[in-house]
DNA sequence: CGGGGATTGTTTACCTAGTAAACGGACTGC
DNA sequence: GCAGTCCGTTTACTAGGTAAACAATCCCCG
């Protein structure tokens, strides 16, 4: 390898626009940016945050997952699903429940508040994406979220 | 409307995989947690993050740049830019020079080592990039490319 | 001129989202 | 019965960012 194609010669004439627009990484960072602002703005001021609406959303779908599971599938530490729950709990959209078999484990499950706290907030956030992207086909759209999957099958 | 179809009953036979999956937001956000992960690893321990990355990249494009418009660029607030700089300068990858006719501004002009070590950045992250998204077709990378832009279009 | 208002970089205080390490209590396998 | 492991939790720390205030400077306009 000489010095000369070490350093984009080899990528031909792509001289428009800086590597930075090029790179997956910069353009996923400031899109999720904008789609995280606006899911804000779907759930107001003091509405459930992005990690609180997704932990919850397991919870509805996993009744009396545990905290060490919920933990795993949000791709976070047990220590920081700590204040999450906690938070939940204490809007009273979910409750700790004894295991039988384990006095170490805390089942969760959703309360019916939280069930219908979070019906409301995922319509809010579907009318707000929607809206967002209004620009975008539905084509445009779901090519979108088969490619962000693709990404995530590196996950864990 | 009635209460039965306020809820997902006029989504069709979409039942499989919860509503969290089908969100935009949330799939950007999984996805953009592995890259950046990505991105940390492609340039070590203590190499430039993220922001630092950005930041001397439009310095190199913008030569002269000032702070405040190099934090519009950025997307972010001209007081968290600082920092960025501060480290920047630090490393001895760019200078604050004077500006001739303002002496409020400070124009940013990145050094030789600076520029080397950006492209040696650059060439590491892309690597990376291509190595983590190897099981992704061409078409598939700059599609999504395409509709991040999409998204990026509805930035300030 | 001469101000009044805007702009620049900076500091300070704060917030959110997350990790890492340590811990007591509880469970499991041998 | 006991070594090792697992669960939830606390604490300390980091990264990345905002918001407000500030002095210095600049610009416009009367």
């Amino acid at each position: 390898m000489t010095a000369d194609d070490r350093h984009g010669a080899e990528t031909g004439p792509e001289s428009a626009g800086s590597v930075l627009e090029t790179l997956i990484g910069y353009n996923l960072k400031r899109a999720y940016v904008i789609v995280q602002a606006d899911f804000r703005e779907a759930l107001g001021q003091d509405g459930l945050g992005p990690r609180a609406f997704s932990a919850l959303s397991f919870v509805v779908q996993f009744p009396e997952i545990t905290q060490s599971a919920l933990a795993r599938k949000l791709g976070i530490e047990r220590s920081g699903l700590v204040a999450i729950v906690d938070d939940l709990e204490r809007r009273g959209f979910l409750r700790r429940t004894a295991v039988p078999g384990d006095r170490r484990s805390h089942a969760l499950v959703a309360t019916h508040v939280g069930q219908a706290a979070l019906r409301s907030a995922q319509d809010a956030v579907r009318a707000h994406e929607a809206a967002l992207l209004a620009h975008m086909t539905e084509q445009e759209r779901e090519m979108l979220i088969t490619l962000l999957r693709k990404i995530r099958a590196r996950e864990g």
